[in-house]
DNA sequence: TGCGAACCGTACCGTACGGTACTGAATGGG
DNA sequence: CCCATTCAGTACCGTACGGTACGGTTCGCA
């Protein structure tokens, strides 16, 4: 996964050192094997090599490590909207099926799973403020790019919606359905994995038939 | 909430004694007020007037109570499917609109949501015991009667699907899109709540134009 | 009345965690 | 060469939890 490069650029601008990184790489494996009960502050420390001194001077207490873990996660998670090449309906189609299909693999990822799970946990108390900067640093970069690539097809006419919220809360739902809730609550992502092209293209035949302009 | 009477219903056939009950009861009040790390047998105890000796004795251990909670909380439910009136098209979509409504409104609940929240939390470890049986107990009830009335849909001619389990996906989707991780997640599900109605009625419309056989 | 079962309340134990303090080894700059 | 900073490693403290044990009380029953 070519942590030091992605460590490196997630780093930037982030008042994080090299080293911190390393350590918040290595917090997010434990908690990715063990859930949030693995992820103690003495097991980061033993596993990162450093004392948990450093931690708390770092990070001041267990939810800004936290915080810090989602934050430099979501630093690494870089989403291209590239393209914005002259759309046909055909073009559209692979885009949003590209776009499905990437959805659905992000949303499986192990990190993806772990920190979503721990969020959750979480969001009873303390306000969800984790929740919150989940939603805002993960949720909102996908959204901005299916926006932006809805919004490309509305303005090539190959697209008709009013709300573009209503049609995005569409797009999402037929592709993701509920498998989210269903990985999250533990059932193997194995052997989903591989019915996810099957998914998206189906999810994508859907969403054109409710939004494209021509059948 | 008539919980007494609730709870007897609930024990019908559970071999749960009413005092398990109440003290079931309690401890999904206390789940619901402080999320997982409130849950304590101390603190059960306490809010249910009973010695700890007794937790263990009727539940085996921590886990034993949180399987005995959901077990209790999906054996409240009960999902009527009732009408099987003859289905014209108006009828169909009242029924769906029903149905949706009504799948929102049980994922907005606190119960719902506190258990949702427990058993995610626990996904990582052992072997998600606690999500296969919120899945099992509570997921399948009301696909069971999403099933039904699908299937009732296509008999009588007004929509057309090969795999029934996709349509369902397709329907759970359009209605649930991302706001069950949403309210997991901690947003406020107070003002939610309102616009369920609009947007239960949006998703059947988008599912009838999939699978009704007249537009 | 005497007996046993169930059970509440509490005290108790071992453990594990979050957080703090201390020591000693590097490192680097003057 | 000396001093300051940083940090690893460890020991330590208070707390809180899961789980167990025990005394006292109620209740049903013979």
């Amino acid at each position: 996964m070519q942590s030091v490069a992605a460590t490196r650029e997630a780093n930037a601008g982030s008042g994080l050192t090299e080293r911190q990184g390393v350590v918040l790489e290595e917090a997010l494996r434990l908690l990715v094997d063990g859930g949030e009960k693995a992820l103690t502050t003495a097991g980061v420390a033993r596993a990162a090599n450093c004392s948990k001194e450093s931690l708390y001077k770092w990070f001041g207490d267990r939810d800004g490590l936290l915080s810090a873990m989602i934050g430099f996660q979501a630093s690494k998670v870089r989403t291209q909207d590239p393209a914005a090449d002259a759309l046909n309906a055909e073009s559209l189609r692979r885009h949003l099926v590209v776009f499905a299909k990437d959805l659905l693999e992000v949303l499986a990822g192990d990190v993806s799973l772990a920190l979503n799970r721990l969020a959750i946990g979480q969001a009873s108390r303390e306000g969800s403020k984790l929740g919150h900067m989940l939603q805002e640093r993960g949720r909102r970069q996908i959204g901005r790019r299916a926006a932006a690539l809805l919004e490309a097809g509305r303005k090539a006419g190959l697209l008709a919606f009013d709300d573009a919220d209503e049609a995005y809360g569409a797009l999402y739902g037929l592709v993701v359905s509920d498998w989210h809730l269903k990985m999250l609550l533990g059932e193997e992502a194995g052997e989903m994995k591989k019915g996810f092209g099957r998914k998206a293209e189906q999810a994508v035949n859907a969403f054109l038939t409710l939004y494209g302009t021509k059948g």
